[in-house]
DNA sequence: CGTCAGGTACGATGCAAACCGTACCTTGAG
DNA sequence: CTCAAGGTACGGTTTGCATCGTACCTGACG
């Protein structure tokens, strides 16, 4: 993988992020990452998401390149955090919106 | 067609809107409907979709069972109108998210 | 050091979506 | 009535996505 493929800010783009958004599983992970505290990380695997490990490292990239979430290696492991402050000032309405599904 | 494949208003699904609006041409034609005052009908065949007529009546028919906008039979043309108000109710963000692609 | 768990890369598969041409229906216009 | 224009239905193709198994890499831990 390339170090990283978030992209900026800036370049986010709104059909990226509705693809990303129009599957159920990747809804599930930013919608938990929404109902924790600001900064959270949580492991790729603790979702509970009933797909294998290829299908997960999959969907995590999805949510990764259209700017949703922020992948950090830990060792071993690979945390994912929600991009809540590029979100809010980029797309303010996003997060109001998705609250509208829990 | 069925007389009205609209869903009502309470059985709108976010997964269907964001799969509707993931395609960069279903959302020129709801961003192009909001652009309009409230309450604007259009002909389907106006919004310049460079696609055949076929895939236009697909298109139409993904936002209108998404529940993003009403179709009315003008004798034998079609008209589009966005379901403004039923989204202001139940998805009060996602017309200011839209509005941020403009 | 060996091993196991977490991740990624790669290749394959099955299904859904986007797209088109064609045929057909309806209706407003002439 | 006739006909062209707007739409839909249907069948087909092609592309993309979700999914998986397998192979492989890398750290953590005994």
């Amino acid at each position: 993988m390339p170090d990283t493929d978030e992209p900026a800010a800036e370049d986010m783009d709104l059909g990226a992020i509705f693809a990303a958004l129009a599957d159920r599983h990747r809804r599930t992970v930013v919608l938990t990452l929404l109902a924790e505290p600001d900064g959270t990380e949580r492991h790729c695997s603790s979702f509970g998401l009933p797909v294998s490990k290829a299908t997960l490292t999959h969907h995590f990239r999805v949510l990764r390149q259209a700017g949703l979430i922020h992948q950090v290696n830990r060792g071993n492991s690979n945390m994912a955090q929600l991009r809540r402050s590029d979100l809010e000032r980029h797309f303010p309405a996003l997060i109001a919106l998705l609250r509208t599904e829990i």
